[in-house]
DNA sequence: TTATTTGGTTTATTTTATAAACTACTTTAT
DNA sequence: ATAAAGTAGTTTATAAAATAAACCAAATAA
């Protein structure tokens, strides 16, 4: 009757970023944090998070001279998050 | 951008004992335990989080000698599981 | 009558989310 | 040149949540 939900994707803050991720190519961290309103703290712990995972790969360069953290989903991600979607709707319809 | 997800309601047994809720009349413990396949202890808690957020009435009775424990939503359950579902679709589109 | 099952609740433990504190710089102002 | 403030994060500590394990009271079955 009820789909499992992939606990690492029903929370809303990675829920957010991998939301965001899904729409476009890469986005950084700044982008993110403005995007989502979240703590960099936060933010930091759950994009190790789906890193590990394998949902998102993370990339360390520098925008000119500050450290710049680009963000882009993987394949594995897409497919996660399609089933994540998915699975949702089992239960709000 | 992102709208807040109610965390009362962004709870994988939560979100399937209100969904089941808002499709019946009511429900009792044991059918809501079989349909959402959860441990009794933890249904339980959750029941009562619900009930105390006021999204769930909680009618104390007995079923023949047994005691029966009937869920039903309430219309700021209802309201709260519309807001919800609204809020979600800004993440999932 | 003594298990066993039913229908739960309570308490303890683990996991998760979040905030606070910290690091390593860069930029701006003095 | 130096101090103060800002940027881009990470790490660590704390609060909150989910879950499991243990328990209880009554009913039923052996």
């Amino acid at each position: 009757m009820f789909r499992e939900l992939n606990p690492l994707l029903h929370s809303e803050l990675r829920l957010a970023v991998m939301s965001i991720l899904i729409g476009v190519e890469c986005a950084d961290f700044v982008f993110l944090r403005k995007q989502t309103g979240a703590t960099a703290g936060n933010l930091s712990v759950q994009i190790d998070k789906l890193q590990r995972a394998g949902y998102i790969e993370v990339e360390k360069t520098y925008r000119g001279k500050m450290p710049c953290t680009i963000c882009r989903m993987t394949d594995t991600g897409r497919e996660a998050f399609a089933e994540y979607v998915d699975a949702l709707k089992s239960y709000i319809g």
